[in-house]
DNA sequence: CATTTTGTATACCGAACGGTATATTAATCT
DNA sequence: AGATTAATATACCGTTCGGTATACAAAATG
């Protein structure tokens, strides 16, 4: 692993462990085993280590969603892939995940938070687009896309919660498809009744 | 309103727009007017300061759910009423519910997740023996309280995010009571199918 | 009225903060 | 080989951080 490469996982470790605010850029390099000028010359600044480590790992997860929100298909279909790429990404990088919901929550002053806000904003607005052309189809939303947006990533942040929870480490392996499914049906069941 | 209760209220205002940590003393101060000394007279240091903001506060909360889990009667029963609690306890100030709710979101070493934290596990305790009661009645739950206790709390949260994403200042009024209702229906679903 | 307690301000502390000017080494290019 | 660029370190910058020693005024108490 390259110096940069470095700097990045030992700064997720830290901002993860200790919050972005609460974590100093000497910190970050002792734990790296370099010195500022290394870390400015790479990011530039303190929240530049932040937005180049969200936009390595964030961007290729946005790529899988706007593919699957955009393939014309059953919505119910079109949830479970939604829910399946969330759930790796979780399984990819846990503590990452688990520091991006940590930023999402945060201040909306707060720096790191408008670091965060255009993934998710990105993000959700595919999900919008979704239920938008279930919505031509079948004509009965009432306008409420952008509602059932929000609840469908919640329903699914509160099932990685819950996951989190039992098992923060990743000793318990994969998270089985058909526990995805009962979840996205669930959701379901909320929305179209 | 006296320099005690103003200074929390002052430190509410900016712990809740910038975060706890991004919030510096000199701050919290400058806005209410009055000087260091004066914080460190009443609360002895910044976070002696959270602490007796969210005693104050959440201990009401906290009484009115322990009062509703411990009352026999209907589990769907217990939960209208534990859900109405919490959408007071939102409305009654939301800048201070979304506060707590991003302090519990932020980092596991930080100061001001670990004074939120013990308020959040007695509230979650007394969810998970509402559960536990009605195991003894049914006995279907297979040990799975704990679950259906994070599960729960997790939908209100749901839910009263959306309120606050439609409108965050509190324009709108009142949440009304059938609404709550359909989501602990929703919730009741999941559950027990 | 004298004394103690409560509340507030001035002025300061050492430490840590984010960030940088400058020098030096290692690698690449001509 | 010489020049240039990329990558790293030493040593420092001014500012802000949380916190405090001290003094003083107002209010309560004897």
């Amino acid at each position: 692993m390259n110096n940069k490469a470095l700097l990045m996982e030992c700064a997720k470790e830290l901002f993860y462990a200790k919050g972005y605010d609460a974590v100093g850029v000497q910190e970050i390099v002792e734990r790296a085993g370099l010195t500022k000028p290394t870390l400015y010359y790479y990011f530039g600044s303190k929240i530049g280590l932040l937005r180049t480590l969200l936009e390595t790992r964030f961007e290729r997860y946005l790529s899988q969603v706007k593919k699957a929100a955009e393939t014309r298909s059953d919505i119910r279909e079109t949830l479970y892939r939604l829910g399946e790429i969330s759930c790796a990404f979780y399984e990819e990088d846990r503590q990452f995940y688990m520091l991006m919901m940590a930023l999402l929550y945060s201040a909306r002053e707060n720096e790191a938070y408008q670091a965060v806000r255009p993934y998710f904003v990105e993000l959700y607005e595919n999900i919008v687009q979704a239920f938008e052309r279930e919505a031509g189809r079948l004509g009965n939303m009432r306008g409420r896309q952008r509602q059932f947006a929000i609840g469908f990533l919640g329903t699914i942040h509160q099932y990685l919660f819950l996951q989190w929870e039992t098992d923060p480490e990743e000793a318990s392996g994969r998270i089985g498809g058909e526990q995805i499914a009962s979840v996205v049906d669930q959701f379901m069941y909320g929305i179209f009744t």
